[in-house]
DNA sequence: CAGTAGACCTGTATCATACATGTATCTCCA
DNA sequence: TGGAGATACATGTATGATACAGGTCTACTG
C-alpha cells in the first residue's frame, strides 16, 4: 500500500492517490445513502446557492464549471423536487433567478450532516492538524484548477458577465 | 472563498473541499487532453495491471471496486485499441489473464506523465512538506475508504476468490 | 431599428457505471 | 461420479452526468 518510492516523489504520490480517491469517492457516493434525494451535483447546486445566493442558471454554471444546459436540466429535477424555486427577473425577462426553497435547504443540511459523519468517521485517527492541513491544502488545490479552468476556457470563449441576484 | 468558520470547523472543511475537488478534476480530465489514448477508468485500470501484474477480469474489478461487467467492456475496448492482451488461462477455462502490452505501457506512461506535471504545476508554490502532507493524507483516506466499502460490499456478497496471475 | 449578443431550453450524443440474465465452466459432495 | 451450486465472463438494458448544437426569445448597441 505504502511503496516506499513515494517518500521521495511526493508528486507521483499525488497524482496516483488522487485518481484512487475520486475513483472511490465516485464509487461511494454512487452505492451509500447519502444523496438520496439529492445527486451530487445538485448537492453542490444547492450549497451554492445557499452561500452565495440565489443567482440564474448562467451565474450557476459559471459558478459550477458546467454548462448551462447541464444545469437547467439539474435546476428542473431539484425544481419538481421542491427544492428550488424559479422567480421570473422582471428586469431581464429571458432570465430567471433559482431560489433555494425551504425543503431544499433541509434536504441540504441532511447531506450535509451525513457527509460529514462520514469524513469524521474516516479522519477520526487523525491529528487535528492533519485534518486542518488536508483541509487547507484541498482548498488550495481548488483555487489553482478553477484558475486554470478559467484559464482555458477563456482562450475559447471570452467574457462572462456573472451577473448575480442577492436576496 | 476562505471562510473563516473553517479555521476552526476541519471536518466541515473537508466536506466541502473535497465535494469541489472531485467535481473539478472530473471537469478537467473531460476539457484537458490528459486522456487522449485512454479513459481515467481505463488508465487506472492499466496503472493497476502494472502495479499487481496481469490478473484476469474479477480480479481486476475487484482491485477498482468495479461491478465486472463494467471492466469486461472497459478491457473490451483497451484491447480493439492494442494497450491489453488477453491470454487464454489453461488451468481454468472461464478466464483469461488480461496483460499489459507495449503499447499500453507506454501510453499509461503518457499519460502519467501529463498528470504529474499538471500535480506539480498545481502545487509548485507549496512548501515540500506540504505536497507530502497532502500526498500521505490521500493515500491514508484512500485506505479508508477502502475498508469502508469492502465492510459495505461484504454484508451483501460474501466471499471473493481473488485469484491473480503475476508473471 | 437592425443586427448581434445573451439566457435559456431541447434534442442528441457520449461515457462510465450498475444490475439482471444467460452461458460455459468448475468444484464438491452425496 | 454425476448433478447442484458457484464462478467467470459477456451481453442487454438502464441510469446519471455531462457536453455540444441549434432554436427561441429578449436585451443591448451603434
Amino acid at each position: 500500500m505504502d511503496r516506499p518510492e513515494h517518500e521521495a516523489d511526493p508528486i507521483g504520490r499525488i497524482e496516483i492517490e488522487l485518481l484512487t480517491l475520486v475513483r472511490h469517492l465516485e464509487t461511494f457516493g454512487r452505492r451509500s445513502d447519502l444523496y438520496a434525494r439529492v445527486d451530487r451535483a445538485g448537492y453542490l447546486a444547492l450549497r451554492t446557492l445557499d452561500e452565495l445566493g440565489a443567482m440564474n442558471i448562467h451565474a450557476l454554471s459559471e459558478t459550477l464549471h458546467l454548462d448551462a444546459s447541464t444545469v437547467t436540466r439539474q435546476v428542473g429535477v431539484m425544481q419538481v423536487e421542491g427544492l428550488v424555486d424559479r422567480r421570473l427577473d422582471r428586469v431581464d425577462r429571458r432570465s430567471s433567478v433559482v431560489v433555494l426553497t425551504p425543503a431544499g435547504r433541509r434536504i441540504m443540511r441532511s447531506v450535509e450532516r451525513k457527509r460529514r459523519r462520514l469524513f469524521a468517521s474516516l479522519t477520526k485517527d487523525w491529528s487535528s492538524e492533519d485534518q486542518e492541513n488536508f483541509g487547507r491544502l484541498t482548498a488550495t488545490l481548488n483555487v489553482s484548477l478553477i484558475e486554470r479552468d478559467v484559464a482555458v476556457r477563456d482562450t475559447r470563449h471570452s467574457g462572462s458577465s456573472m451577473r448575480r441576484a442577492k436576496e
